[in-house]
DNA sequence: TTGAAAGCGCTAACAA
DNA sequence: TTGTTAGCGCTTTCAA
């Protein structure tokens, strides 16, 4: 009754060929005769015959097995990359391991995943953290890093065009609000693309010839919470005069959106509004959020076909790629 | 200039010993005198060891890693499900690949995992799909299913008790609003959870002696949008009595509480409204959601804990938990 | 406490 | 077109 599984020898009498016969018909069937094919494919069928993966990437020295490290699985942005990331790891015939590095904890992406299995490593990394990147960058595999970060390492990398989309966030908002009025409820202050944000943020502001206070630029967290909270101590006193607000993501600018309907503060009217990120979550707050939107299917996409094509060629120079962002318009802030 | 990686080899003899040796210097180093060892795990650092995981598994028959298929990435809730069995995986010395049916189309599950990698598999099967169960269950890995559906095939098997749950939320509502001004906003009419709870709210309903009307019950799907829909065209012609809404789940009473919004009906006091999950949605809701909480994170560890008992003891009998589910009120209906 | 040696199941030269 | 055979890098008896 207990059937063990079964191995390719048992493939290979069942259908009176060698084993080298059998292994052609699943990896090079163009070398083997339509006839002995046939009759290999049905000896398998009837056995339920699965090639032993640890066998065969053992001497191939390939899993077709990628791992994506993101900081986070929370949110509409991760789980938007992941599936884009997925979807082109999958037509390249590859599988795709996720890990969280909030879930790994203090130890290094090594113990995170089973590097030991995998042919290629994509790290979102947001942070700067020095031991994250050596322990990423020095391992054999191949790797692609999306982060903002500035650092000299010998990697393939994307990083998203913050600036661009802050500065059209911003200026989007001056049209319409003066400087004096205009804030900046920005991510956590050691976020690269938080960072980033602000910074374009307050540029903008600068070349208009307006000093930004140090109360229209405050940093928290990417949280609901935190934007709510901002919005709470910072609109309570707002006079009736329209605010202008960017968030620096679409999470921030929800929480932003409830602590208005509290507050009883009209959107767009008295408070125009643009987040960032442009996930699925802007498109269901009420009134429908602006947003810079981040290529997070092209991202994705890219990372995965920046690491099969190292993977290839591992001597190919480096390269880096900007995702480029787009501000879109929506009720929010119009 | 290019190293390989090292190998076992290599580390032996830097070492000065067998490979026998620093493999038990690995594996059981209470096998090495203490000296031996300390010279091995030397190498082993100068050299950066790190084992084969293929060849390893080879031998060892395990690669301590395990695959979970969700039907989705998107929301709260199977984010929490992942985050905690992560955990407990981790916790395990296993490792986690994540899968998500819904990206791996029409195709069965053998193709949206490395299954010939994997000792075990968690699957979340969410609607009555006889392939899916059959490429499930045929497996030679150790199963664990998670679903509320009936079947007779032998897996290990966690469900959501959804009836008790749904019981709680619907009698709590009926102390406080006339059945006739009772509803339930349901999820997909295929979906075994969705339609538990569904049929419980039903059942509550008769054993108060009110027998639901058609329009007091509608299936949809577990999104925002479809409670807002809902909502819009339910709530429009309400009479100024209280209303009260049970949603099939948290994503769904967001979308009715949008939609209340913007109708200018108060919450609680003109609407009652209870979600289903707990998730962390149920939280950042306005004014917080009453919910039936599922319990996410014992649900993610049994998983794992089940799966990992089987991969051990292959042969012992298959069995099935309940994770209980209890009615947290909040702000929306009291 | 250590080493020698036999595989784990498969692929890929090399022969035939 | 097919078969023979030598490993892939590691673990694990069995002996010493």
């Amino acid at each position: 009754m207990h059937r063990k599984t079964p191995l390719i020898t048992d493939v290979a009498k069942r259908a009176g060929v060698s084993t080298a016969t059998v292994s052609r018909v699943a990896n090079s069937p163009e070398l083997v005769s339509p006839a002995t094919a046939q009759r290999v494919r049905q000896a398998m069928q009837q056995l339920g015959y699965r090639p032993n993966g640890f066998a065969k990437a053992l001497i191939t020295r390939s899993s077709r097995v990628l791992g994506i490290v993101l900081p986070d699985f929370f949110g509409d942005f991760y789980s938007e990359l992941l599936r884009a990331a997925d979807t082109a790891a999958r037509d390249a015939g590859y599988h795709l391991v996720v890990s969280s590095d909030a879930r790994a904890g203090s130890e290094d992406v090594a113990s995170s995943l089973p590097l030991n299995f995998l042919d290629g490593l994509i790290a979102f990394i947001s942070f700067p953290d020095p031991s994250l990147l050596e322990s990423v960058v020095g391992l054999s595999n191949s790797v692609v890093l999306i982060d903002s970060g500035e650092h000299t390492h010998d990697v393939d990398r994307i990083r998203i065009d913050n600036a661009s989309g802050a500065r059209s966030a911003t200026e989007h908002l001056l049209a319409q609000v003066p400087a004096s009025r205009c804030y900046h409820v920005g991510g956590p202050s050691s976020n690269f693309d938080a960072v980033e944000r602000a910074t374009a943020f307050a540029a903008t502001l600068s070349e208009h010839g307006a000093s930004p206070a140090s109360n229209q630029i405050e940093h928290g967290e990417f949280s609901a919470a935190w934007g709510y909270a901002w919005a709470m101590q910072a609109l309570e006193a707002q006079p009736s005069a329209p605010v202008a607000v960017f968030a620096a993501n679409d999470e921030i600018a929800f929480g932003i959106l409830q602590a208005a309907s509290v507050l009883g503060i009209a959107v767009p009217e008295r408070l125009k509004l643009v987040g960032f990120d442009g996930a699925r979550l802007s498109t269901i707050t009420m009134p429908e959020l602006s947003t810079v939107q981040v290529p997070l299917d092209e991202i994705g996409a890219r990372a995965i076909s920046l690491c099969i094509e190292r993977i290839r060629a591992p001597q190919s120079p480096y390269r880096a790629v900007t995702a480029s962002t787009r501000l879109i318009v929506r009720s929010s802030s119009r």
